[in-house]
RNA sequence: GCCGGAAUAGCUCAGUCGGUAGAGCAACGCAUUCGUAAUGCGUAGGUCGGAGGUUCGAAUCCUCUUUCCGGCACCA
């Protein structure tokens, strides 16, 4: 039966018989069968090897697709897996996805890998490339897989397996003397896989399960070429280098010490930041109608439970005693502003209700959670939760969105990843009430037109969350921002107001944070600045240096000046040659260095350079602070000073 | 919490087979008064994360422990 082949330039090839998808590369030029990695048959992709029986699309992957990257990662897992057998032939397989930038594989295996062994692991899958050994495909039925897995000793394999649907037929494939379960595409042989390299050894539990047993995973990287494996090695070593930990000791910002797990040292550098933030966030709330109150750390545990946060926290909460009480240090913010809230009798002319407060937080989180920054045991949200009605819950959410975004920008953030968490297993509240809250979020996200992604299952206890979220340096994703529709805590703190009707109601209580984790948000906001704050963020905005001790009065002079204008300025007097001092500012990334010399002070100038190297030249004063503070003001969005 | 790795001077790091602990930068002192990313010379600085053990002798080997790093699970 001849079949007709569509190529992606709609040219049609026409063959007398079933032909491979690499038998149509090979026709049309040998160059490209060559080059061939995968097929793709109908939008469908699949092996080289695949067998075109009836008149079909076709477009040949090679490495010019994008999609040829995934599969070449996917089949550099396949040959960890065969090299790790060959090497240990006790080790079980489990699974091996793609992952960005490269792939990993879990092993079950009675030894522990050691670093050697990852050495000795990629050496071998080296060999095995330049052996080229053709990766064939083949299939079988199901229980027919299972049995076949269990007689060669792959235990976890034949469970997975055991997963999936009675009667469908698994595809295997083999490489050498390696043969592992997988849907494919792969490459048609190893030789196409040149450009990779093992980076670390990691547990993770079977099934993503902490109740099941550790397995041994390796990750690795795996590019098209050579030179792309290096670039991405370059990347993740200038990543390394705006790490916000190292800057944080490079720039002086704060620590944290053995005595204190979890918490931080704020050096004056980063409490200079912090405050500047604080202030900043501190305005837009006022000016979007937020009253900002603050509540007490530590409260009587009853409360707590009344909240529900002692059933679902206890184990993660700090908790002290005194005098036959029992206390929590608070982990959270809602119910205290609760107990505001319920200071006197509110109407619905007091709704919507914006409640804020930089509130300090404690959570004694489990110590392999802990990382820099982004996650501590004490923090502080920039945390609000809006009282309001049922009505409108979509208006107030609509607007939080706004302000997020725009919060966002002027902290140079653009990229955000939005998420919906729905209703958890362990939960508060009745479904009714889960689908209205679940609903209102989703209205407002679709009505922004933003992208998100639903994330079921992820809700808080008490509602469901729209997540905002920022990534760091090396793309770790993490939380920031969050509105969360909650039904329940208003209720079971007896929280309420007289509506229209002369009835009391209960409000609903959305809970908000823009930054989140004040802490976290800086750390973000060293790394995407590699330590180079915009100036309105700058622990020092400028600072005057002399030349000789002859301009030193005249440098004090200008400092002086330029702290009255409300900047944060110094001077370095240091008798120190200028290129010393320049050089010293400049790797403390102060983006303004006012240089002053005999020249200067003769005709009461300052010179003006930048910590990117920018040479202003010689500039009055008065025109040094009207571009700076202008800069400051628009929070880095005017510039009349280039960097 | 679980798996793996690490911890040596203020910082970055070296330290071989168990035999009195080292460098660069920073700090301090002296000289230098200099025009846009490192002036020269000198001085001082360490209970080798903590506790226990093996040994004539431990930074080094063993046990326990703390913290950090990389993942996993968790994340109100």
């Amino acid at each position: 039966m001849p079949v007709v082949v569509t190529l992606p330039d709609g040219s049609q090839r026409e063959f007398s018989q079933p032909i491979s998808v690499y038998g149509v590369a090979a026709d049309i030029g040998a160059g490209l069968a060559k080059a061939a990695i995968a097929g793709e048959v109908n939008d469908e992709l699949v092996d080289t090897s695949f067998i075109i029986e009836n008149d079909s699309a076709l477009s040949i992957i090679t490495e010019k697709d994008p999609k040829a990257l995934d599969i070449i990662r996917h089949s550099t897992a396949h040959l960890l897996a065969q090299a790790v057998k060959e090497l240990y032939p006790d080790a079980q397989v489990t699974i091996g996805p793609v992952i960005d930038n490269g792939f990993y594989y879990d092993f079950a295996y009675s030894k522990q890998f050691t670093p050697e062994d990852l050495q000795k692991i990629e050496k071998r899958m080296h060999a095995l490339s330049k052996q080229n050994l053709p990766v064939s495909r083949s299939v079988m039925p199901r229980d027919q897989a299972i049995a076949h897995f269990r007689r060669i000793g792959e235990e976890y394999k034949a469970s997975i397996i055991e997963d999936i649907p009675k009667n469908e037929v698994l595809s295997l494939y083999a490489q050498g003397d390696f043969t592992d379960l997988c849907r494919g595409p792969h490459v048609p042989s190893t030789g196409k896989l040149k450009a990779f390299k093992l980076m670390k050894l990691a547990g993770a539990y079977w099934r993503g399960d902490s109740n099941n047993e550790m397995l041994q995973r390796v990750y690795g990287t795996a590019w098209l070429n050579k030179k792309d494996l290096k670039d991405h090695l370059h990347r993740l070593e200038e990543a390394e280098k705006r790490d916000h930990r190292k800057l944080a000791r490079q720039l002086d910002l704060f620590h944290s010490q053995e005595e204190s797990p979890g918490m931080i040292f704020w050096h004056h550098n980063g409490w200079v930041v912090y405050q500047a933030i604080q202030q900043y966030i501190r305005e837009i709330l006022r000016t979007h109608h937020y009253e900002e109150v603050h509540t007490p750390q530590v409260v009587d545990r009853s409360l707590w439970e009344k909240s529900g946060h002692w059933d679902k926290f206890r184990e993660e909460m700090f908790t002290t005693h005194s005098e036959n009480r029992d206390y929590a240090v608070k982990p959270m913010n809602c119910p205290c502003h609760v107990q505001i809230f319920n200071q006197g009798l509110k109407s619905y002319r007091d709704l919507p209700l914006r409640m804020s407060e930089f509130g300090s937080c404690h959570r004694n989180e489990p110590s392999g959670t802990l990382h820099g920054l982004m996650r501590l045991r004490s923090f502080t949200q920039d945390d609000a939760h809006i009282f309001c009605t049922e009505d409108q819950i979509q208006e107030e959410v609509s607007g939080f969105i706004d302000l997020l975004y725009n919060v966002y920008a002027d902290f140079g953030f653009t990229d955000i990843i939005v998420k919906l968490s729905t209703r958890p297993e362990q939960r508060v509240g009745a479904d009714d009430v889960w689908d209205k809250a679940e609903h209102a979020l989703e209205q407002a996200l679709n009505a922004k037109q933003l992208a998100w992604d639903l994330q079921p299952g992820e809700g808080a206890f008490y509602g469901p969350k729209i997540e905002f979220s920022l990534k760091d340096c090396i793309g770790r994703v993490w939380q920031c921002g969050t509105i969360q529709v909650d039904f329940s805590m208003p209720d079971r703190l007896d929280a309420h107001y007289v509506a229209e009707d002369g009835v009391k109601h209960v409000p609903v209580m959305l809970h908000r944070a823009i930054l989140g984790s004040m802490e976290r948000f800086i750390g973000i906001l060293i790394e995407q600045h590699a330590g180079a704050f915009p100036t309105w963020l700058a622990p020092w905005q400028a600072v005057v240096m002399c030349i000789t001790d002859r301009q030193a009065e005249y440098a004090r002079e200008i400092e002086k000046t330029l702290q009255k204008e409300g900047l944060r300025a110094k001077s370095d007097l240091r008798n120190e040659k200028i290129g010393f001092k320049i050089r010293e500012h400049t790797l403390q990334k102060i983006p303004y260095l006012v240089i002053v010399g005999d020249r200067e002070q003769e005709n009461q100038t300052v010179s003006v350079r930048t910590r990117g190297g920018n040479d202003l030249g010689s500039i009055a004063l008065s025109a040094f602070i009207e571009g700076i503070t202008t800069e400051i003001a628009s929070h880095g969005r005017h510039h009349l000073l280039e960097e």
